[in-house]
Parts: C-alpha cells; sequence; structure tokens
RNA sequence: GGCCCCGUCGUCUAGGCUGGUCCAGGACACCACGCUUUCAAUGUGGUAACACGGGUUCGAAUCCCGUCGGGGCUACCA
C-alpha cells in the first residue's frame, strides 16, 4: 500500500495571478485527481514587504474560473489549517529551536551592510562566508547583548552530495560544498520559504512536492532540511518553465500574461486548461482537445517534458474556437451577452435571442470575444462609406442600383413578425433570382446593411438590425447611388 | 564567475529507456489551390527540424564522450 496522494499549489499572495501559477497549480490539481489524491491550497506569505492584500482571493478565483477546487485549503478549511504560513509562526521557530538546538543551524549575527560587501568584492564565491557559523558559546551571548538582529542558518554539510531523483529529470546531484548557509529564519521573525515550505510539506504529509524548475537549485536545501529533522523527504517533480518569445521566462517584460487578461480578451476556462496543460504535457498520441475530466484521464507526470515551452498565443486563439464550438448558439450568445456587459462595447440591451443570432453571425470568425466588437459596430451606427463601395466589381452603378432596389422590395414585404433570418436569406435569394445577378443583390445590401466590404454574412447582419434600421439604410445607400452620376 | 537544468520543423510536440519499420509523424502558424463573388471557417496540397564534432555499432534522432548554444538560480523574495 502505498501513501495517499496529496499534493499542494502554494502560491505567494504578491500580485495578480499568473497563467504561469495556474499551469503549476493544474499539473498539481490534475495529479492529485488521477491518483483520487488531495489537492490542497497554501498561501506563502511570508514575505511581508511583497505582500498584495487580496490577492490570494484572486488567487482562489482564478482556480475556480478554470475549474480547479481544492480539498484542503485557507477558504474550505482541513485538517492541517491554518493553510496560511503567516498564521503559523510558531511553528516555524520551534522547529527553528529544535534545528539550533541539534547543531543543524545556528544564528548569526553578520548584518546586511556586511553581507552586501562581501558580494561585492568576492567575484568567485557568492556564498555566505560562515563568520558566526563556529562562535563560542560566550561570543554568541556577547553578539546578543550588543543588541546585533539575529538570523538563523541552516548548517549545511561541508561534504557530502545531496541527491534526488526527480520525477520529470531523473538523478540530480549537488555538491554539498556548493550549498550556501541559507537563512531559516528572518530577523522580523518570519521564516524564509525555505523553512517553511518543509515543515508545511512534512507537517501536512505532502507526498508530491510539484513545482516550477526555478526550484530546483534549491532542491538540495531542502533535502538537506529534511536530513536534519531526519523525515523522509517527499518525491519532487520539477516543471518545465514558460517561456517567452525569446525563450527566457516569461515574466513581465514579455507584456502581461495575467489570467484577468485572458478573462479579459474572452478566452474560456476549458481552452485555457487544455492549452496550458499541453505545455510541457502531451498524452503520447495525437489527440490534442481535451476538457478537464478528460485531461485527468490522461495525465501522467512521466509524460511531463524536461525543456521549457514557449507560450504561443496563436494556438492559444485556434484552441479557444476549438472550444467555443462545443456551445449551442444559444450558450454561445448568452456567454457573449455577459462577456460584453463586463467590457465597453457600445451594444446596449438586446434579448437573449437576438444574442444567439448574434452568435451565428460571429462564432465561426472569432476566436476570441474580444474580437466581437469591431465586427459588429455596425448595428448601432452606420459606419461612414464611399458610395463607390456599393457597386460590386465588374459591375456597373446601373446595376448595383437596379439590384438593390430588388433587394429592398423583398425585404419591405417582410412582416416585423417574419423578420428573421430564414426569411430575410429567402426574401435576397429569390431577388437575386429574379435580377438574375446575386452579387448585385448581395454585395449591394452587404455595404447598405453594414458600410463595409468585410463583414458577417448578409442575412445575419440584416437580421441583427431592426426591421426600420435596415430599410431605412438601403434607402440611403438607394440615394447613394443615385447621386453616383 | 559558480552551481544546476535543457537542446527534434518558426512554435507545441511524437519517436529516444527496449538502436534498423524515421530520407523523422501530428498540431498551430505560414504559402498555394478549391469552396464562398466579403471576411472567416472548412477541404486538399506544400515549405520546414534530429545544434555540432568525435566515438560504439553492420546500422544512431535514438547509446557514450566532448564542444557549442539556450535557460534557471546565485537575497534576511518566493
Amino acid at each position: 500500500m502505498v501513501a495517499p496522494v496529496r499534493v499542494r499549489f502554494a502560491p505567494s499572495p504578491t500580485g495578480e495571478p499568473h497563467v504561469g501559477s495556474l499551469r503549476t497549480a493544474l499539473f498539481n490539481y490534475l495529479f492529485a485527481r488521477q491518483h483520487r489524491g488531495t489537492f490542497i491550497v497554501r498561501i506563502e506569505d511570508t514575505d511581508r514587504s511583497r505582500l498584495v492584500p487580496g490577492s490570494d482571493q484572486r488567487m482562489f478565483d482564478a482556480l475556480a474560473w478554470i475549474g480547479i477546487t481544492m480539498d484542503e485549503g485557507p477558504p474550505v478549511g482541513g485538517p492541517h489549517r491554518p493553510y496560511v504560513q503567516s498564521e503559523r509562526l510558531v511553528l516555524y521557530r520551534e522547529h527553528a529551536a529544535t534545528l539550533v538546538a541539534a547543531g543543524h543551524a545556528y544564528e548569526c549575527y553578520c548584518t546586511t551592510e556586511r553581507l552586501a560587501r562581501l558580494r561585492a568584492q568576492g567575484s568567485v564565491a557568492t556564498m555566505y562566508d560562515r563568520t558566526c557559523r563556529d562562535l563560542t558559546e560566550e561570543e554568541r551571548s556577547q553578539r546578543r547583548a550588543s543588541g546585533a538582529p539575529t538570523v538563523i542558518r541552516l548548517k549545511v554539510p561541508e561534504s557530502g552530495t545531496f541527491a534526488h531523483r526527480d520525477l520529470i529529470r531523473g538523478e540530480v546531484s549537488f555538491a554539498a560544498s556548493t550549498v550556501d548557509d541559507t537563512v531559516l529564519m528572518k530577523s522580523d521573525g518570519f521564516p524564509t520559504y525555505h523553512l517553511a515550505h518543509v515543515v508545511d510539506d512534512h507537517l501536512m504529509e505532502i507526498s508530491h512536492v510539484i513545482r516550477g524548475e526555478e526550484w530546483l537549485p534549491s532542491l538540495p536545501k531542502h533535502l538537506c532540511l529534511y536530513q536534519a529533522f531526519g523525515w523522509a523527504p517527499p518525491q519532487f517533480a520539477h516543471l518545465p518553465l514558460l517561456l517567452g518569445k525569446d525563450r527566457s521566462k516569461l515574466s513581465k517584460r514579455h507584456g502581461s500574461f495575467s489570467v484577468q487578461r485572458f478573462q479579459d480578451e474572452g478566452y474560456v476556462p476549458p481552452a485555457v486548461a487544455n492549452f496550458l496543460a499541453l505545455l510541457g504535457w502531451n498524452p503520447g498520441d495525437e489527440r490534442e482537445l481535451f476538457t478537464l475530466d478528460e485531461l485527468i484521464h490522461a495525465f501522467s507526470l512521466e509524460r511531463v517534458q524536461p525543456s521549457g515551452a514557449v507560450f504561443d498565443e496563436t494556438k492559444l486563439a485556434w484552441m479557444n474556437l476549438q472550444h467555443l464550438r462545443r456551445f449551442s448558439d444559444d450558450e454561445y450568445g448568452a456567454q457573449v451577452q455577459m462577456y460584453l456587459k463586463r467590457i465597453p462595447s457600445g451594444v446596449g440591451e438586446r434579448p437573449p435571442p437576438w444574442f444567439a443570432l448574434l452568435a451565428r453571425a460571429v462564432r465561426e470568425r472569432v476566436k476570441r470575444f474580444a474580437d466581437i466588437p469591431a465586427l459588429i459596430g455596425f448595428v448601432e451606427a452606420l459606419p461612414p462609406y464611399e458610395p463607390r463601395l456599393l457597386v460590386p466589381k465588374k459591375h456597373t452603378a446601373a446595376q448595383a442600383r437596379d439590384g438593390l432596389a430588388v433587394a429592398r422590395q423583398a425585404l419591405q414585404v417582410l412582416p416585423e413578425a417574419h423578420w428573421n433570418v430564414d426569411a430575410i436569406r429567402q426574401g435576397l435569394d429569390q431577388a437575386g433570382q429574379q435580377v438574375g445577378d446575386r452579387t448585385s443583390v448581395l454585395w449591394t445590401t452587404r455595404v447598405a446593411i453594414t458600410g463595409q466590404a468585410v463583414s458577417p454574412p448578409v442575412y445575419e447582419s440584416t437580421a441583427l438590425l431592426d426591421r426600420a434600421e435596415a430599410l431605412q439604410r438601403l434607402s440611403v445607400a438607394e440615394e447613394r447611388l443615385n447621386a453616383l452620376r
């Protein structure tokens, strides 16, 4: 019987949730669910200077948005509460004291100024010079009496090797001589990430630590801590980094990659989850469209790649369209309605059927909801256009005038109650037959209705307008055509 | 500088552990043509990669060594 799977996602509440964090959360979640394990969220807020109030809640919202549910964490509680590190300070102090008492850690009285100077001059080694490591008891009480700020440092063995079998990279090892005597407890009484993380993971019985590759260099420190405490370390899996176009770690330099931004641009949660999952993982066959549930079944840590992955938004957009297709017109319309309400779109109040119609008009020509407003701007106001635009290529103004006239007649006979796409399509198609030239009917109508050469389909575009408004625009167009010589 | 990780089409990747079926497969993007007298979507076709150099072997994208390249970390931040 193997130990139950317990994984955790441990974000720092330092700002807007980022897609990189979301991916780490997702991999942890998929792994937990697949193994019928437990997914825990823990807030790592040990750095008071970088704390941004409210960002923990933003992160919970981002997780919920993409469909990740947590089994233990600040909002839901759990057997190992509290799940916020700033509320667990006593625990860290006790454990740090234990380490000092056992000779695995020591107090350090060096000032930050001295340490900075040390780093500045030493171009070779940037590690702590261990000045306070072997002080006598007398020397220590002397320093303490002088009121010097104190930190606690890990006493790393001078020789030996820290090795571990990473689930994604295989054997990784570090010579103890290259491992720094890291600070465990800061002078403000808060633990550093290293101490808090190891203590919590052990206390919370974490079985697998799945985190970004940027943590790989601190693995030996953590292994050293487990050793010092006499605890068995969990398994580790270091995920490949998410990269920008220039192949460096995704950061602000590359623009915004906040979860918020993707919501604002109208990407849907299953598409984002699908895309993020495929960054560094693949199912081993040629499938690439997955729902969250399908991901849970297909996922495996063994199939996660070790090399970094460039975040290609073009592919995300394509994938978004694929997921958008799973909505019916009504569902799609409802989503768009909610979306347009969130952003300033210029689209006024409309009944749900109107949005279903809108869905029909735009759904195959839009990859993200953010592209919709530009496509349907003509609905609220007819854009100015050159009368010449009404004349199709290889046609004369007279032909256009005829086509338009027949089109208007065909639509005019439609009563208000029959003002719908099907009737409009029928009317215009018949008009086209009557004239014997579809182009002169359809093209002129398109321009008259939308004021543009490029627009959603004529029938839908026309139906999106009120009957009176549509007829009005056709009349206007006829006049412009008449004025054309 | 030091430590560590990584290296297949522009991008995401399959294949590598168990060498031959890979003159390297799929997807996004791109190009061409078809459909549609809009745009898009879609269909068909196409361009495009095993970083380099040595080994091992009858045979290497696959194993070994080296080089080069890229990235991460190097705080009383996570």
